[in-house]
DNA sequence: TTTTAAATAATAATTATTCTTGCATTATTT
DNA sequence: AAATAATGCAAGAATAATTATTATTTAAAA
């Protein structure tokens, strides 16, 4: 059995060929893909998939921990196959997204911070990156 | 003089009442407001003022940095009079955003992550705050 | 195979934010 | 102080990402 097949129905999740095809397209490892990228992308394979149901079918992997959502460009959501907590970086000069690994940060591994819990955290670095500063 | 009018001279900017009256809104510290929140609060002393007019005078203050920009909150920036980096907390339950200070994250001071150049940096946090875990 | 609950396509609705335009206000120069 | 230039403002239209709605189709359990 397929691994994308697997890993569903362990989710608990009904195999449709579009789920399949969105995550296919998401194991495609330090891609950060807007919900447009992977509409367009699947689009080429199943001509008559809606932004809709890739929109739902983003939810419905993200509900279920299989990605994960970053929003380090104000006005669009990115979505990333790596679930572990990892920082992020943006280019305000290319729009390039980097993964960063921050190993010794304090907050990453803890549970709680000021007396409230932590579900979930995210790391957002704006600034110029090393391609660009190079290019200059 | 007022303080309001120093720092706005400081800054180039040219005085006008729309503008002090954005700049008193937020000088009520530890407060993050939405462009919205601002809105219907200033409209009691300017009610002609336009929401347009809102978000031109916080783009103005946030480029000249005389206010911070978070986006912790998928769908709507908030905006704080805090400048130096700090995070914030989400409670996924009351909604309510906290200010949290970690002092020794290694990011906090750095100027580079990976080659790249930081020009500024957000930590989001988001889980259940400690008043909403205590009314369990 | 039949049934049934859930998924999809198509499209409309929503909502925060930005853009445009004509007018008003303020600053600058004389 | 008057004239001129530059900038700010209100009002509403435009944009764009996302969500909601509904009729139809499909996956999987019986």
């Amino acid at each position: 059995m397929e691994k994308a097949v697997k890993i569903l129905k362990a989710n608990n999740i009904r195999i449709t060929p579009q789920r399949l095809g969105v995550y296919e397209i998401l194991s495609d490892k330090n891609k950060h893909l807007t919900a447009d990228d992977i509409y367009r992308k699947i689009k080429i394979s199943f001509p008559s998939i809606s932004l809709a149901t890739v929109y739902s079918i983003l939810e419905l992997y993200h509900k279920k921990h299989l990605l994960n959502e970053i929003r380090i460009d104000f006005d669009k959501s990115c979505f990333d196959s790596r679930t572990e907590t990892h920082h992020h970086f943006l280019c305000k000069q290319c729009s390039k997204i980097y993964d960063i690994n921050l190993q010794p940060c304090p907050a990453l591994n803890a549970k709680e911070v000021d007396g409230h819990i932590i579900h979930e955290l995210q790391g957002y670095f704006y600034g110029i990156c090393s391609e660009c500063k190079e290019k200059k």
